[in-house]
DNA sequence: GCATTATTTAATGCATACGCAAATAAATGC
DNA sequence: GCATTTATTTGCGTATGCATTAAATAATGC
């Protein structure tokens, strides 16, 4: 069937998100909602509505008079951010290694971890930056609460932002996949303390990674 | 000087969240924008504003078609939001210990625990519970993370809800305040571990004595 | 009667218009 | 020249109207 069609102002939220990952909005920029509007070719009310949204989200900021501002992420921001998802995470895979999941709830974190190997052998960093997604949003998925997943979502998004611009200059993810592993067979086996405790470290070294890589290369923001 | 006029929208967000505190709109309740429109004397633009950030804070819901609906929290929601809390509030007193602040920058949060012993002493439900926010909501400013302070404040203006309905149906919370003071020394004298557990203690505390009591008293939801 | 289709109703999504206030430019006084 | 005032521009906040489409109701066929 012809996909239904959409609002223009889920339109303008997925447009506008799309340009600011891609850069076409660059971070720091400010933008007029009338020349947003004729961008996305729509009136300036969906996008007003739009940008509201996506400022609630943290991805913009609206100064009156001085036009939508993208937010630029410093390397506080990106330790902000990852102190963040470190907690909520870790407090999923808490939760998902006390739910008592079987193999087949699991399946699709297992699956992620494979992709990742996969990946890897291939060197196909873009493969391997997709499983990893995949493999942080089923846990908090299996995590089972709902606002977590909701932050943890949007938290997600801005890491992604960085990460388009980390991901090359880093060497290959080899060893973040036993990370992975430790929590998976932790949740498996219903070992709550451990599932949390590797989950927290995992983390932890990527916000090291990651803050240490932005302050080297000198990037104040991104 | 004479307050600055505010703006339709700001007054649609702030008029509204007061309404929905004070149950004059019903969680669970459906409204047209129009009728909200009519409620607060302004036409439906401003309104349509407010909603979305009204909706993307939690407190309501937009159904194209049914109205806005006042979200109900259920005593499964209650324990995702505290869950957070503790989890997010925890990290803040970590941070908050390792910060290594001294006498005048933990004042506040001094201020705040001898208010609520008054308070406590004087029987006055309403000024602890004020006391209990600004005990909470100083202690994850010292915490530094900005987006924590951010979601933590969302969530706390839900359990604000809910302490509506629960504060008088639940003994004097005097034993809260032990909690309070040990999470206190714990920063001064930079023992981060223990300020974390302190608070996850307490969080998880006030977690099931809340929880219990929406069970109890089949608060199915409020 | 019951199911299906046609008709009406009405709430929303969006475009548009307008007044106001802030920012900028121009003009005036010193 | 520089500061201060005045004029002008321009972006935003809000109101309003209309087209769209989902829901509700009536009508039709079987």
């Amino acid at each position: 069937m012809p996909d239904k069609p959409l609002s223009s102002s889920q339109r303008a939220i997925h447009e506008l998100r799309n340009k600011v990952f891609s850069g076409e909005l660059a971070a720091g920029s400010d933008h007029l909602e009338s020349e947003l509007a004729d961008l996305l070719d729509m009136s300036r009310t969906p996008v007003r509505e739009a940008v509201l949204t996506l400022e609630s989200q943290g991805l913009l900021e609206l100064r009156p008079r001085k036009g939508v501002r993208i937010l630029p992420l410093s390397p506080d921001d990106m330790a902000e951010i990852y102190d963040v998802l470190t907690e909520l995470e870790s407090h999923a895979a808490e939760r998902a290694a006390e739910a008592g999941y079987d193999e087949t709830d699991l399946k699709a974190l297992a699956t992620a971890i494979d992709d990742m190997d996969a990946a890897i052998a291939a060197s196909d960093l873009d493969a391997w930056a997709e499983a990893d997604d995949r493999f942080h949003s089923e846990l908090v998925r299996l995590g089972g609460n709902r606002r977590i997943q909701s932050i943890v979502g949007m938290m997600s998004d801005q890491v992604r932002r960085a990460r388009t611009m980390t991901l090359f200059m880093r060497p290959l993810p080899t060893k973040s996949n036993e990370d992975h592993r430790a929590v998976f067979h932790a949740i498996r086996s219903g070992d709550a303390d451990t599932a949390r405790d590797s989950h927290e470290k995992h983390r932890q070294h990527a916000k090291a990674i990651i803050v240490e890589l932005l302050n080297k290369h000198r990037l104040r923001f991104l």
